[in-house]
DNA sequence: CCCATTTGACCTTG
DNA sequence: CAAGGTCAAATGGG
């Protein structure tokens, strides 16, 4: 995982000329009259987005067994077959001690998966229900009253588990005072094969978000495919999770992976709306082809906590879908990453219309939230 | 009838 | 021990 092979190489390569025509684009930005300063801002910070990816990539490659032990103490893990877990869920009830142990076993990998958590927004004004789908497909498992919390979470698993041993997990939480707001927290890494790039693969047309199939990892080609997809507005918000897995295993740093990819290759994007927060928020689709195979590339280590937060925000309001496809050589090793970091992002979404089956009105999972028709949005303070 | 969600019990963690 | 997280039987929708 470690070592820095041609894949990591040519996303070295990738992320610098990325960075490079980020440059190129902020000038072309300051020479424009028309360029808001939002868009000169969000650039600069993509630029360095993009080095301080770089720089961890080198940093990563070169000592992340370290990191590992290192973090939070937790050295276990790794290299634990979490096969065992993942072959079959669980015994049946009339073993105890298997039970147990494998209960355990899990646990502690849990612990050391990586962790982190988004924001997002769910834009009242627009299609409301359907907050964005972050392009997997997830189960809910459980909800649970949280001290202190008015809204219950909501637990939710990647709906390939017992098929793939994925262990992906992800908890939902709407926000006690915007209740537009929901806080993500995901939780291990797909292992399945779910968002699949090419993977033409069995796809049950029946299943709401198969998304990705059809993508080409040409990021232009996939670029067009999702203005494409805007248009019609369904979809769902691809990057974030693909930007969180990202970061995550780009260990140390990853901060705002997201958004630079976001704007890459459309620079000028305008949207359809306007609002005052709209603006503040980076728009257009978010989709990179770039960050996936990214963070594709990857493999999982330690990451260390980004030396500052990052936040960023979107507007999702695309679809995403995105794919990516792992190759790692055996799927389990994302479970070796130690520690979690805490991301933040914090995503808008606009819209996006959910195909989402059901929708709940106390969960909100994904597809469906719901909330005041009445509420104005105005935007809040973001944070920096 | 199948499958995802619901929901209360059970288990882990701090 | 309380709070949080997960399981799995029951429930409900398609």
């Amino acid at each position: 995982m470690a070592k820095m092979g041609d894949w990591e190489q040519k996303n070295l390569i990738h992320e610098l000329k990325l960075g490079m025509e980020l440059a190129k684009q902020l000038q072309l930005h300051l020479n424009s009259p028309s360029s808001s300063r939002e868009a000169r801002e969000m650039l600069v910070q993509k630029i360095q987005d993009s080095y301080q990816k770089v720089l961890s990539m080198l940093s990563s490659s070169s000592s992340m067994v370290d990191h590992q032990t290192h973090n939070a103490g937790v050295g276990i893990g790794m290299s634990e077959s979490p096969s065992s877990l993942n072959g079959s869920p669980r015994s049946e009830d009339s073993d105890r001690d298997l039970k147990d142990t494998e209960y355990r076993d899990a646990t502690k990998k849990r612990n050391c998966m990586p962790r982190w958590t988004k924001q997002v927004r769910v834009n009242p004004g627009m299609g409301l229900e359907g907050p964005l789908d972050d392009g997997f497909s997830w189960r809910k498992y459980g909800q649970k009253d949280i001290l202190g919390a008015k809204h219950p979470r909501g637990y939710y698993r990647c709906t390939h588990r017992n098929v793939q041993g994925c262990l992906a997990t992800k908890q939902v939480q709407r926000s006690d005072e915007d209740p537009t707001i929901f806080d993500i927290t995901y939780r291990g890494k797909h292992t399945c094969s779910q968002a699949p790039e090419i993977l033409p693969q069995t796809r049950q047309p029946s299943e709401n978000q198969e998304q990705n199939t059809n993508i080409n990892i040409d990021p232009h080609h996939f670029y067009q495919q999702h203005q494409h997809q805007q248009t019609l507005q369904e979809n769902k918000l691809p990057s974030q999770e693909l930007l969180s897995t990202f970061r995550r295993d780009l260990k140390v740093i990853t901060q705002d992976l997201d958004s630079h990819q976001t704007e890459l290759q459309f620079p000028p994007f305008h949207f359809p709306s306007t609002s005052a927060d709209q603006n503040r928020v980076i728009s257009p689709p978010m989709v990179d082809s770039t960050a996936t195979t990214f963070m594709e590339s990857f493999s999982p280590s330690a990451f260390m906590p980004p030396s500052s937060a990052s936040t960023s925000y979107f507007s999702a309001s695309s679809s995403g879908v995105l794919h990516h496809h792992y190759n790692y050589g055996s799927p389990n090793q994302n479970l070796q990453i130690p520690e979690a970091t805490g991301h933040h992002h914090i995503i808008s979404a606009a819209t996006s219309a959910t195909n989402s089956p059901s929708i709940g009105i106390n969960d909100f999972p994904f597809g469906n939230v719901e909330f005041d028709p009445n509420f104005t949005f105005d935007n809040p303070g973001f944070l920096h």
